[in-house]
DNA sequence: ATATTCGTATTTATCATACAAATAAATAAT
DNA sequence: ATTATTTATTTGTATGATAAATACGAATAT
């Protein structure tokens, strides 16, 4: 087990677990049973259980009498959850994973930059600007350039004012760091994407929803493009 | 404590107390201890523990010793779990809450709709076919409405091809869930509805990705439409 | 032979209890 | 008034025991 990441026993080894299971350590071999992962872990089975059951609410395992633990079938994990976006971050994705990460980032990011723009009163707004100068620090190197574009996007998903869009910040978030890992061997601080979020800034402190939804879909879609000419065409 | 919801103890403790959180049952009272909950509700507390330990893995609970459990800002709660998801809706959400569920699905399923015309060739769009037939029933009183046009949505989420669009099924099927309970009292089975799904399915299936894009964000921004006329002013 | 019933072993589910660890609040000391 | 210390409360962890569910195989009937 991981020295001490979570706060307590059993949140340590659900994130152990959820880790493991992301990295398909239990893709040929039959998933323990709570005694069996007690055992291995040197854990009671009262934390073991409680592991197994946050498992459960992410969609993850289920377990019944007898059958013991099952994993679930990919489709029922829930992707949106931080601790899984995490698990597969370090689960290094492909690129199947990366473009469908980016074509999700396609489907919200203009929009949320749309109605960041109708509410361009709003004080949400000047932290996009705090973001986009933490991007200017970075192209300096007084600013770390990956987690100034993290912070830039999660403020615009701040700005829309939609719960559901204010959620998605840890989504894009990972998005970007498994994109960074794909595509940083190419290009380093990039001043002319720099400007480009500039100009998406702009269009949304002066209001111009049109203007701020085309230009953040022209930032992201450049990226998708990127990542569908790099890929085999068999995975279109 | 509900009758016999879910599958055993742990899971009907997490779904009730899920359900009476996001009623704000607990908005005015501090939240029981887990010898409380135990006492409260007649079960173990190992059982109380695993229920705990479920909603604390979708960001609604927090627990630590000398403290007690504490509810989460609402903006750390998992709203893409289909279970936060399903208490939302039992929760009567006002209109706010569905104009949001309607901003994310305008700038999700467009999308959807135009990956899913790129794959025209999959056999995941006959199933947007089947479904819009279950909807073309449902104008003759042959079947459901409104499970009809959950299952055409769903459909193209899954015709999508994206993991991650995919499993926005249950948030679509909620949202139409919510959209349902503001609007049908105004209008029933709708021909002209029908005919518009007919048109997006169509254009997915011939390939015509920037029509199919453009079809089904008319239909969804026709709903938004209604719901910001219906709102006072001071909530946009 | 085939299907059905039934028993059995295995695994999770539930409960109870005990002690450890963390920490918020009260108390005492400076 | 500030700081340090004690105390009480709550969660965290471990163990053991029994109940309930059920997959599997054996026995039985057709």
């Amino acid at each position: 087990m991981s020295k001490a990441a979570g706060r307590n026993l059993t949140h340590q080894l659900a994130h152990d677990l959820g880790n493991a299971i992301l990295q398909g350590r239990f893709m040929n071999v039959p998933f323990p049973s709570e005694a069996e992962l007690s055992e291995q872990f040197s854990v009671s089975r009262s934390a073991t259980r409680e592991a197994v059951k946050m498992l459960t609410a992410k969609g993850i395992l289920s377990s019944r009498p007898r059958q013991g633990i099952r994993i679930m079938p990919e489709s029922d994990w829930n992707l949106f959850d931080t601790d899984v976006l995490d698990w597969i971050l370090s689960s290094k994705p492909g690129l199947e994973v990366l473009r469908d990460f980016v074509q999700m980032r396609a489907a919200i990011e203009p929009e949320a930059a749309a109605l960041a723009a109708a509410r361009s009163e709003s004080e949400d707004v000047a932290d996009i600007g705090r973001a986009l100068e933490r991007m200017q620090a970075a192209e300096l190197g007084q600013d770390d350039p990956l987690e100034s574009d993290i912070a830039f996007h999660g403020a615009i998903l701040r700005a829309s004012g939609n719960r559901f869009f204010i959620q998605l910040q840890p989504f894009s978030a990972t998005a970007l760091r498994v994109s960074i890992r794909h595509t940083n061997r190419f290009k380093g601080v990039n001043t002319a994407d720099t400007s480009a979020h500039a100009r998406v800034y702009s269009a949304i402190k002066r209001g111009k929803v049109q203007q701020a939804r085309k230009l953040m879909h022209g930032l992201i879609d450049e990226a998708l493009q990127l990542i569908e000419d790099a890929m085999p065409a068999s995975g279109r």
